[in-house]
DNA sequence: TCCATGACGGCCT
DNA sequence: AAGGCCGCCATGG
């Protein structure tokens, strides 16, 4: 848990920005917010979202970037991120894989969108 | 401090 | 195409 704050709600804002239907990647989110390396980050600050905020976040539109779902373990989140997207018409393959080219959600300039903000 | 652990990703085989 | 390495970066023991 406990992550620099301001890292995660950055996250959680900028992951709230990809529409229902398209796809993201950790890297992508890290990428929007100016620290490409930070893919794991982005990744750990999701697994951090508190069960009140999940309804909040459209975290389900993070996957990584060969295409598939990165959630292991037991919690089932993993299981629920695929029927989510399936529900907004994803489609996966008999690997698990979706088609990231066709989905893939390209952020527009958060700085000039948001200012020094970001 | 050192080491292991990830909801990661790029490179090389 | 798929898997193995390894760099990345914060956390926790």
């Amino acid at each position: 848990m406990k992550i620099k704050r301001n890292f995660s709600e950055q996250v959680f804002s900028v992951v709230c920005l990809v529409p229902a239907g398209r796809l993201t990647t950790y890297g992508d989110v890290a990428a929007a917010m100016g620290s490409p390396r930070s893919a794991r980050r982005v990744g750990y600050a999701l697994s951090g979202l508190s069960s009140e905020r999940i309804h909040e976040v459209p975290w389900h539109r993070v996957i990584n970037i060969k295409g598939t779902i990165s959630i292991r373990g037991s919690t089932g989140r993993g299981l629920q991120q695929r029927q989510r997207l399936e529900n907004e018409g994803i489609f996966f393959d008999h690997m698990g894989r979706t088609n990231l080219g066709q989905y893939r959600w390209h952020y527009p300039n958060l700085v000039d969108l948001m200012g020094e903000n970001f």
